[in-house]
DNA sequence: CTGTTAGCGCTTTCAA
DNA sequence: TTGAAAGCGCTAACAG
């Protein structure tokens, strides 16, 4: 190959390369290769492994990453895509993710805004991507100009033959609205979500289903709202308890909507829950400080984020486009924002 | 060089490299690399680099982030580790530092979690790190074996010369302090953060500095408390109006612990703002929706977010390590948890 | 059990 | 104004 300076003195502070390891062990490079990346299937003395383990802890040996990625054409990394970072429910989604991803030795990087700028500058540093944005902002990775990536969506569900992996909303409002009913609520009214954001309209679903099932009547005017965040929580509660029949509880679609609800009837003067009874999917550290503390639905958010990366990895692998709902069962987490209706 | 398959034709699917492109162009790679990247100082017909945009464009063509890296020796990515995203503080300074990324044609990677590890995983596919996590657990990046990465610290400062970025909690501070003590206040107490976060500590300089300024006493029955979370803040703010003499106002440093303090003087029956005034260092959505909507001092952390990122650049570059202090003025926003105390 | 070899896709001297 | 050549650090056949 001819090279110019011998390895064997290792240069300057230049981190060290597989062959200043080789070198060190006295062994060939492919060998150091074989034994740090723990491949398999192959034999090798003891001893030597010994050596080049040794060589490589002296020299503080570390792969790089661009020369493997180029040998390799796989980056080891996965992407995440969520619309803000100020978000507990992301904040849960992730921090499965991540654990899973360390686990099986990939890394995981996150980023934030629109969906297709960001695929863009990802691009080429990702082997596949989670998008986590519950709205369409912009489909799988791959709309307008944007580069395509092997993409699994997370927390939100799509037609065709997208892989999607959701938890069981439907039953996390379902689960919300028959704690109301249970307790004699009748009136039980749905503050709901962006309909353009499926996670809402699986809320809906699980809210009519319950009302349904125990005989509850629906009219149109105890559903109102179209928005996961506390102005537009505020501005349904308002007008929700205006109308006529006026509703004694209400199952809010999230928990940042609930906050503004909250701030609605307060402001209102209509006390909670001796007036009408709240109750909001998602749990957050924050609920038991609201006024009053929240009865919340906790959805398996931790899982959802870790079997993503399972089923990313495997969809790299060549497995085929999976939808995956976790079954594991929502948790009511019962404070004091919802008590039986006033006169029974 | 002896290729196989000449690269004429283009094969298959695969990603077109800057072979194809110069293939189709009818020029050499070297040139369509020097087109392509922007780069300056040399010469071309005008006619030729139209050529080589075209058959770009043709071919969809996109540079392979592992080679070029290789070669270059760098990423052209940054990136931040936060304590956890679920925090508006860390979104406002992360949506600064993607805008200029963005505008400087680099990535940003966000990761969460102890800086260490997440170091090691970071390494090699970033140039620099932003740490913008407020409390040491780890230091700067380089810690016990983590790989040593060029790292400025935001939102947080420490000795030595490492580089960092703050803004100015002590002027925060002080407007919180002086707007309690401008309302005719005089037992100012201070709910603090944890004293091993520099902010926390120049927080309280800030309250210190301002009730000196006044000629406020302060004893140490006016501060209370080691946390940024609500739990904390709940807690702190029990023990604080218990103490003798009571304090008529209370200075939180920050929202969160604010939301606890609010919770646990409704608890006692304590009326805010009537009994009690309270406000909080950093703004968030939510503070509008609390009970009572609570006054906040709004610190610029998008333009701490961007100057982080120019400063990194500049540090990579050769740069030397500087400590700044962005200067925009903290901003009062003055909602209905403060108010003149009671028997003036 | 270990070494040789070729080359991933790009940039950058240097030469024409 | 353009082309030729070398090689970044690594891995994966294939030989020995």
């Amino acid at each position: 190959m001819g090279m110019g300076p011998l390895p064997e003195e290792q240069s300057r502070d230049r981190p060290a390369r597989l062959r200043d390891v080789a070198a060190l062990a006295g062994v060939d490079p492919s060998l150091v290769s074989r034994v740090l990346s723990g491949a398999t299937g192959f034999s090798i003395r003891p001893e030597t492994r010994m050596r080049v383990h040794r060589a490589a802890e002296e020299l503080d040996y570390r792969p790089n990453h661009a020369a493997r990625s180029l040998r390799t054409a796989r980056s080891m990394a996965v992407g995440m895509v969520v619309p803000n970072l100020a978000n507990v429910v992301y904040a849960r989604i992730h921090a499965g993710a991540a654990e899973r991803a360390a686990q099986v030795g990939y890394s995981l990087l996150v980023a934030t805004g629109p969906t297709a700028p960001l695929a863009r500058t990802l691009y080429g540093r990702i082997d596949g991507l989670m998008v986590a944005s519950a709205t369409s902002d912009a489909g799988p990775a791959g709309d307008d100009d944007a580069p395509t990536l092997p993409t699994v969506l997370v927390n939100r569900q799509e037609d065709g033959d997208v892989p999607s992996i959701t938890v069981d909303d439907e039953e996390g409002a379902d689960l919300a609205t028959r704690h109301l009913l249970d307790l004699g609520h009748v009136r039980v009214a749905h503050l709901a979500g962006p309909q353009n954001a499926d996670t809402a309209r699986r809320r809906l679903h699980g809210y009519l289903r319950a009302m349904e099932r125990a005989g509850a009547e629906v009219t149109g005017a105890l559903v109102a709202g179209e928005s996961y965040e506390e102005q537009g929580g505020f501005d349904a509660a308002r007008e929700l308890v205006t109308r006529d029949p006026a509703p004694t509880a209400i199952f809010v679609a999230n928990i940042q909507a609930a906050i503004g609800a909250l701030a609605a009837l307060r402001e209102l003067g209509i006390g909670v829950p001796e007036d009408v009874s709240v109750v909001a999917l998602h749990d957050a550290p924050l609920a038991r400080f609201l006024d009053p503390p929240l009865t919340t639905v906790r959805m398996p958010l931790e899982e959802m984020g870790r079997r993503a990366v399972t089923m990313l990895l495997d969809y790299l692998a060549g497995g085929d486009a999976q939808r995956i709902r976790v079954q594991t069962a929502p948790q009511l987490i019962e404070r004091r924002s919802t008590a039986r209706p006033r006169a029974t």
